[in-house]
DNA sequence: CTACGGCATCTGAACGTTCAGATCAAGTCC
DNA sequence: GGACTTGATCTGAACGTTCAGATGCCGTAG
């Protein structure tokens, strides 16, 4: 008897296909086709058999003929201008529900970059559609531009964040800035604020734009419907930092009647109000009361705790991927969405 | 003659196939296929003639077919522990350049976690890699634990940064910590610097442990090798936030001897230490020179320009990108790399 | 007792590529 | 001029799955 028996299986083990585990389970590979895909025409013994057989053997489905076959990849792409935007805390919130959202389907997600020639990498991203790599695209905040309009013709599954509509080709979700803006003033002026300051973001053509451009309709729409009246010395733009909150808010200071209330476009935006107001020596909320929009993390710790529109990140990505698996299956559904908002009152009002 | 001809090709078009480029330039599909994996034995005629072909009928080749036949995915996986770990500069540079290494090579990254469940997670990303969905994978900052080092059975190729070597199976690749603090130390003494103290990571049993170690013995080493003493009150272990580096800073202030250098182990607590520094009325580098590391976009902005160790991120992610393709196509290389370090000197020194 | 319908299972083809080996024409050598 | 090499191209099979349709079995209605 030798020491050891030539081992029938070498270090490279070989894939297991469903043909062999058809033979350990006396069935034809079809029926073992149908166990793995959950046919409720098996019989309960024969579905028994071919259990064991697979775990005994540790079978699993090859992907690439099952992606063939069905020609459908399980991928879907996330497309970001570059990566470092996912260096922020809200991209990688959406980034982390749409991981949830699609894994849960079957489906990976892969990241895709369009930031340095655009045309080309647009190009790219179609071949990969056709190629079959990947069944259909989510595009971050990526700024409109003509390339990225012609991808409506490229009749593939495609979902935008937050884009201008771009006909129904291609699938929007976006998130309702007016109406939390408006929320944000409603709130204010039922606590009795009567000059509530509205600080949003550059008034330049940017990319975002349309974000600026609701947030600030939403305030408008607030003031009217509180009768209030809109004072355009009330509004300042800035951008979206600390600092652009700091800045915007010693020159809201500035004015002769000054506001009683400042409605911030972001998070960031309000951390810097509050932080001029208190520099200047007056009081949140007595004097002043701040709002915001996000609530990420920091919100909550401000001093005093920041009253904010809370951003969607999880209703958002669930819309977003919801929207892209169903055009993946042909279902047809809405072309746009908007996801809604709620405010979150905390000290700072 | 009717208004429109019936169109042959309707809204839903068909796959092209390399049969039908073959048909219509005149050659059998294996030519074709000579032609899109650029083999030199093509007749420099029928190539052009099967490349017009292929325009014209704007074939991509099946990326599902393909990966069936070559048992190759072209996809890889980067593991994270959670999706916001990604919100944070290094780990965005590093996704960056993976990005860039990956899709350069004609692989596609395919981001994954493993927060929740460990067991239950990497069971399913093993499956995946059995599957035949994902080549190989690359771990992100995880922390080590017992059924991370399990997948070093998995005979799959594996590329982790910065952990602790799990034998030859799967490959790490680390940043040269050690060396870069050293740098550091040597450059302050250089500078007739006496009294060199050194704020560290957490000492807690932590994940990055590893990384705070191979500091703190860098500083040891640096030195040793300037033959400077070793003095117990000059090190603090503290976080790597910027509070950290406040903190830290404040006690090594209030020492009967205060130190006239502080080697920072990240440039948030380099930039902690400066408020600190300047908070209680002295100067930068003139009393106390401090360094960093990391060198992010901040570094360059400090007051003053921060003297610190650059970190390779695209080295980093350069180095992992091509460990695991090596291994992908079962060459055989190193199991361990490092990344060199450089000290970048700017005014705070 | 036969015919029929429905259920469980099987058989063979198809998806689009690459691989292995065959074929064929043209050139090369002695 | 015949055997042999070389280079370009073709032919048929294979990868592992799903689909479409065939087959066989069983119970039940007539």
């Amino acid at each position: 008897m030798p020491i050891t028996k030539p081992n029938e299986e070498p270090a490279l083990k070989r894939r297991v296909t469903m043909r062999e585990v058809a033979a350990r389970a006396g069935v034809s590979h079809q029926t073992v086709s149908e166990v793995v895909n959950g046919s409720n025409k098996v019989a309960p013994a024969t579905l028994e058999r071919v259990m064991t057989a697979m775990t005994d053997l540790d079978f699993h489905p090859n992907h690439a003929a099952r992606s063939m076959r069905l020609s459908r990849s399980f991928n879907v792409a996330y497309v970001v201008e570059k990566p470092t935007e996912l260096a922020d805390d809200a991209m990688a919130l959406i980034l982390a529900g749409l991981l949830e959202n699609l894994n849960a389907a079957g489906y990976s997600l892969v990241i895709r970059t369009i930031a340095s020639d655009r045309k080309e990498e647009l190009e790219d991203l179609r071949r990969t559609l056709v190629q079959g790599r990947i069944d259909g695209v989510i595009f971050g905040a990526v700024a409109p531009s003509k390339a990225v309009s012609s991808m409506a013709a490229w009749s593939h599954p495609i979902v935008f964040f937050d884009q201008p509509a771009l006909g129904d080709a291609v699938a929007t979700v976006w998130v309702q800035y007016r109406n939390g803006i408006k929320q944000a003033v409603e709130h204010l002026a039922a606590r009795g604020r009567q000059r509530i300051a509205f600080i949003g973001g550059p008034s330049e053509k940017k990319m975002r734009i349309l974000h600026n451009l609701e947030r600030y309709a939403g305030y408008r729409e607030g003031l009217e419907a509180c009768a209030r009246d809109y004072d355009p010395n009330l509004v300042i733009a800035s951008d979206y930092t600390i600092n652009g909150g700091r800045l915007a808010t010693r020159t809201l200071l500035k004015r002769p009647k000054r506001p009683d209330a400042i409605v911030a476009a972001s998070d960031r935006m309000a951390f810097g109000a509050l932080q001029e107001i208190k520099a200047q020596g007056l009081a949140v909320p007595k004097d002043i009361a701040v709002t915001g929009f996000d609530d990420f993390e920091l919100a909550q710790s401000a001093d005093p705790p920041l009253t904010t529109v809370h951003f969607p990140v999880d209703a958002l990505a669930k819309q977003a991927a919801r929207m892209l698996l169903a055009r993946i299956e042909g279902k047809t559904v809405a072309a746009h969405e908007s996801v809604a908002v709620k405010l979150v009152v905390r000290d700072s009002t």
